[in-house]
DNA sequence: TTGATTAACAAACATCTGTTTATTTACAGG
DNA sequence: CCTGTAAATAAACAGATGTTTGTTAATCAA
């Protein structure tokens, strides 16, 4: 569908995504237009129609991008072939903070809005798929549904970072994978 | 505002609430317009404006009245059929399951829309206050950052949740709050 | 460089949105 | 059982949405 090599389309989305997330420093979502959008972004409104079906669409494609960022973030430490551990689970921490820390205009954004799209869920279901890798490591779980203490992990430190944000970002990325493996510490996975 | 003791308007609010949620289970909420929902319900559209500004906003009184009952659920302390557990985080843990399986067609539909992670945060609000009682609790958190703790504990409890409905309820309730408690007794916190 | 492709565009259209009017009807309280 | 209040309604409106059409011009591949 769409063509990603075509240097038309790269203007336009990047026009696009510059211009709400713009918008979106002043006002939320739902009291923006789409005609808002492409004046700011100085696009003809059938070119947003091309490429999105409604405005909710474009954020989502924002996200993307972010995630694409979060995986390499991750991913990181672990390609330099380490064993994964507490430690390593920490060092995996902080560069997951580093990340929010990096984009934290777009993650307030995210976490302060009231109406916004799935992009929430696509970030907790990428960091449970994460989680996963690193729950299966741990030896005997005792009857515990690995899904379900992925799952768990991965919205815990969801909630670590929305608490991050609720206190504007306070606290370094370094404290807060302290406090996320002080957390852990007190945590007995074999 | 709202006159919730006259008759009418408590009608026309049920009928558009009854209307939108029968909508959600066809298609999600960027699909729906405020036509269908007002067709649906057979409701005047001005009455519609009267009451809520976006579908958006009746979406939120239903979480609203959601909300309302997971507190009761919470607050209740002892019902009939229930055994009394040390454990208070056990105790509220089984409510809250039980409360999401009462309402597991709303939560479903919540959790899978990909338009509502607004008000996913208002319930994952509501659970971090939650959690903070049960927080405060925990004798010498020793240089954790209560709040935080709070956060990690309502998000990962979510997260639970999230997983709980992505396997279509496949556990019971009971299972759940066993789970909880299982991954919880892996920690020692006082 | 050239030719085929297709994104971007302006314009026009039916539909939906959000608001406002005037009118009718149901309600709560006395 | 009245009566003032206010909710529900139909109708009409300007503006936004979502789609379609034909045209222009940028881009890619050869």
């Amino acid at each position: 569908m769409d063509n990603y090599h075509d240097r038309r389309v790269r203007k336009s989305k990047i026009a696009l995504k510059n211009a709400l997330m713009s918008l979106l420093q002043q006002k939320n979502l739902q009291q923006i237009t789409v005609m808002e959008i492409v004046q700011t972004a100085d696009v003809n409104r059938g070119t947003f129609y091309k490429h999105y079906q409604y405005k909710e669409e474009l954020l989502e494609e924002m996200v993307d991008d972010i995630i694409v960022d979060l995986i390499d973030s991750y991913r990181n430490p672990y390609q330099k072939g380490e064993n994964i551990s507490v430690d390593n689970l920490n060092v995996s921490a902080i560069k997951i903070f580093d990340h929010v820390e990096n984009h934290a205009d777009f993650y307030t954004i995210i976490a302060k809005s009231n109406a916004l799209v799935g992009l929430q869920n696509q970030i907790c279901r990428q960091l449970t798929d994460l989680m996963k890798e690193v729950v299966q490591q741990y030896q005997e779980p005792e009857g515990i549904d690995l899904n379900l203490l992925a799952s768990y992990q991965a919205y815990a430190i969801w909630g670590l970072i929305i608490e991050w944000i609720n206190q504007n970002f306070k606290y370094s990325a370094a404290y807060m994978s302290n406090q996320l493996l002080t957390i852990l510490q007190l945590t007995r996975y074999s």
